[in-house]
DNA sequence: CCTTATCAGTACCGTACGGTACGGTTCTGT
DNA sequence: ACAGAACCGTACCGTACGGTACTGATAAGG
């Protein structure tokens, strides 16, 4: 589903949608039946199928939907000192931990990963990735503009992101997925973040730079 | 299932598991059902039944079955310079990498993220956090025989640990489990390695303690 | 040879779900 | 006011699955 189709939807879909996204969080892949869906949307079958062609065809929609939700932290483009590329920083590593903490974003995580091993309506994977893709594009530019003025160096602006999210959310997004409970911790965001960026700019703050690339 | 009860299991249902680990690997959750099984085992249903009391059960024997192969990376206890032990780090990272990217290993974790969210049978994830902590208590005891011979340095264990998982794994676990044809390059898989450590030495070297640790 | 236990294979049952069809109602445009 | 579309609620159908019961074959033990 374009980003075309997906300002096509009406409001009542995009309610309908949300009913679902709320049955999925509440009981998982399971509790999201056809019939379900329409009792809890207070709409017919026919109008699910009508709408979004059959179940596969929902799951893309709640998916693009969701991921219409998440906007990217725009770059503001003005003066930007050390101190604030790094408060950039972990305000992106906080967002980046809350975001992966929702229940909506786990459950749809889960969804699609439980739907990964099937061949067909593979869409679902797809569309969680185009739903990150705006987070990492984000991100990207963010250290572009801090690379640029300085305050880090790197020669793979890839690595350079993957690292960074690694640092951030180590082993806790597949902990969450599985459900551990300890692993959800609001309250320790804020430190996490903190550590993290703390530990990039260990590897690719501007004056330690030939640690962290030559290989 | 503890261990004692899964010495417990005869060779034929091993040889039962194994099929049933096929069939999971092959076609995902929806593939493995009590008579796919069955037949794929040349068993009864009947005998399913017997041996694992039900479909969780099986799962929940699949998952423990699996487990018990997982061995740790044993600590020879030998003599050990700095770049012996940078070497065990590498294997270690390399063996991490293989095993979350294998398909067994893949196929469990999103059969467990999939019962996640059913309050029940939350025993798959227990489970899978048993064969993880195999796999996380060597690699800690390979961190503390670093640090008491001077060659990195920590005030937490668990947060280095956890930094030098990450570094590792980055997103790439998610991304193997969401079935994104990228993430799983095992061609790559050194040159990861080697980039992770080297990283963790800049954090965690004895020589940098002061970047990593205070906050 | 007889008994007993185990197990494969099959048939069966209840349930739940995806998808479709239809009657009745509300909304919309003319 | 009227025609047509949209839509809700429900009933329905086919299928697939989990779980149970039954039958027949095999093999061990006396």
């Amino acid at each position: 589903m374009t980003e075309a189709e997906q300002d096509r939807l009406t409001p009542r879909q995009r309610a309908v949608l949300e009913r679902a996204l709320e049955l999925l969080v509440a009981g998982g892949e399971r509790a999201l039946t056809t019939a379900g869906v329409a009792r809890a949307a207070s709409c017919s079958k026919e109008s699910l199928y009508k709408w979004f062609g059959d179940r596969d065809g929902l799951m893309a929609a709640m998916i693009a939907y969701q991921a219409s939700k998440v906007r990217g932290f725009a770059d503001d483009g003005g003066p930007m000192d050390r101190e604030r590329f790094r408060a950039h920083l972990v305000g992106f590593a906080q967002d980046l931990l809350e975001v992966l903490g929702g229940d909506v974003s786990l459950a749809l995580n889960r969804l699609a990963i439980g739907q990964a091993s099937r061949e067909k309506s593979r869409l679902g994977q797809l569309l969680v990735a185009q739903g990150r893709r705006r987070v990492d594009q984000s991100a990207r530019a963010l250290l572009e503009a801090g690379r640029k003025r300085g305050f880090i160096h790197y020669t793979d602006a890839d690595e350079a992101y993957r690292t960074l999210y690694g640092l951030i959310v180590r082993d806790l997004h597949v902990r969450m997925l599985l459900g551990e409970e300890g692993a959800r911790r609001p309250e320790k965001i804020a430190a996490l973040a903190e550590r993290a960026v703390k530990q990039f700019f260990a590897l690719y703050g501007a004056r330690q730079k030939e640690r962290a690339e030559t290989a």
